[in-house]
DNA sequence: TTGTATGCGTTATCAG
DNA sequence: CTGATAACGCATACAA
């Protein structure tokens, strides 16, 4: 029925493994063999069964992406994912792991245990689940994290430099003349959201604007607790004149409550984001954020995986990229009293 | 090193055969057996080889998703597999597919020769393209279409009513007094996009609402392709009173033109779109769209695919599922002239 | 209810 | 440069 290395073999009139050496492309194969080899190929319509090969090698050529749930964030890092997907050897599952379900716990430990994975790419927050760390740590299956919680030891991460975008943004709105700016936060266990709330905090400092806590809003980074936050953070007696959210879709829900309460963007006050997701140039005003170069950190982070799983060793282990800011139509100069 | 179902059967002194047939489930076992094989797989920690069974059964246990390129619809699909991943025993593999690059059909075609997947779900528009489809054809692969543009044959395939929906929505904008509707259509070659002009149309001529051509626009159904034709289309003579866009991206970036043009919405124009894509609930004003039932498309099409997988007849193979309108903020009744 | 023997299609070893 | 043969770990006829 299906063609084998042996039906090549025998078409080709050499061994199995003169074949095995033509299909893979190793050395010391003489240039006539080569041909005849390729040419009995051709004619068989021969194709490898991959599942020999990865018996034989104990290797699954597949990497697994880990992702919590399906936000907007979620999705540029699959986008970025399929983009580089077909232009390497591995074949890349997604799973998503939601560690309140047992099933899924399962789903994943078959993943790892049963090796039909060769690596994993972590993205926040599965990173925080204790079960996912000694899954990782027991199994010795390499990984790369995204943005991860716990930066010490040697495991290898990439993530963007969340406290120095958020110092930038929250420096660039109080130099709008912003003394008075809120900030929407997100979950505590959420690495990303403690460094910007740092990066807001350190700014603020630095100009000697003095730190309200009244002002740091829980948003949960995203548009519901955005907008409920703005709703009702804006009924306080002095309300901010800017607010900064710690991620876009958080001050997406920012702006949608600011519409409904017809405060107007910019002229009575500014809104900015974090992440410069595709969504934060679709709503109007325009969304001024803080670019954090999600296509780079995959990239970098897949790369680094493929590395390891090759025995090479990546030229760094441990990268953190610079945000930069994004100034669009929602952020201006601070209104007069 | 691994421990292997030798190992575990030597442990609990049966055959490698007993050990298989504890794991598998089947039946024939005498439970004092089956105890004791249990007892030997805990105590080793046994983990069957999923290469080893993959190249016994030549089965891959893996389904693949196809996806053409990363727009805010192929993030609400991905969103769905992942909802839906961890529950069943296949892994899934997303796979980008870009006809014009050889790489990307190299890879599919690999993916699908080498049997290293058992069976894809294919979702517009890749399911156009001819090299796929006898890619499809030959290597008699199983694969479920979502709204595929060829629904003649046998091929099993799920799809929302986009002409119905399409229909619903132009007669509801009649009813609220609109006459001059323009339609942001999409590729021409986009099943979705011929069926949502002639629900279009359909609605026009039941209510006799004359047709004008000058009213359909290009808009390829993104951003800015719903951005570019609403910033030439509303400088006409006679400009609509509502625009309705094929898809929710081109409807919203209609309504960043408008904004951008400050032209009021819904005071002065209308805007509609189609899709109800989470994007659709945090314009301001909220978008009125045509719910697209994406996940239930996914799911279904993903049920159809394990059904013929597991040779068990689909409950159906073709499946077409009603539109239903989402009205919210963008839409209102016809502005006096 | 249980066990034996064989094959799945590769890659790897080591001798020619 | 080439080839015979042994793994790899499991499932499955076929026996017992």
């Amino acid at each position: 029925m299906t063609v084998t290395i042996k039906d090549v073999a025998a078409y080709a009139q050499c061994s199995i493994k003169t074949v095995s050496r033509v299909v893979n492309d190793e050395s010391y194969v003489a240039e006539a063999t080569r041909l005849r080899v390729q040419d009995a190929i051709n004619a068989l319509g021969y194709v490898p069964n991959i599942s020999a090969r990865r018996l034989v090698q104990s290797k699954s050529y597949v990497i697994c992406i880990l992702l919590h749930e399906a936000g907007f964030y979620q999705s540029a890092v699959l986008s970025k994912v399929m983009d580089i997907g077909y232009q390497f050897d591995y074949d890349i599952l997604i799973q998503s792991y939601f560690p309140v379900h047992s099933r899924s716990k399962n789903k994943l430990s078959g993943l790892i245990r049963e090796r039909r994975v060769d690596g994993l790419v972590i993205t926040p927050p599965c990173d925080v689940d204790p079960f996912l760390n000694e899954l990782l740590i027991t199994s010795r299956v390499p990984y790369v994290q995204i943005t991860p919680l716990n930066r010490t030891g040697n495991i290898p991460y990439v993530t963007g430099d969340d406290y120095q975008g958020a110092y930038l943004m929250t420096e660039r709105l109080i130099l709008m003349g912003h003394w008075r700016i809120a900030f929407l936060s997100g979950p505590r266990n959420h690495r990303t959201s403690i460094d910007r709330l740092y990066g807001y905090k350190a700014a603020l400092e630095m100009y000697r604007v003095p730190f309200d806590a009244d002002l740091v809003w829980d948003s949960l980074f995203n548009f519901d607790g955005g907008y409920n936050a703005t709703k009702l953070g804006m009924a306080m007696d002095n309300p901010p004149t800017a607010i900064f959210g710690g991620s876009d879709e958080a001050a997406i829900g920012a702006l949608y409550a600011l519409q409904e309460m017809k405060i107007p963007v910019p002229q009575k006050i500014s809104v900015c984001g974090f992440g410069n997701l595709p969504q934060s140039q679709q709503t109007w005003p325009g969304l001024s954020t803080v670019d954090h170069p999600v296509e780079i950190i995959v990239e970098r982070a897949v790369e680094i995986l493929l590395d390891i799983l090759a025995n090479r060793e990546p030229a760094s282990r441990q990268i953190v990229l610079p945000c930069q800011l994004v100034m669009r139509g929602s952020a201006g100069t601070k209104p007069p009293n």
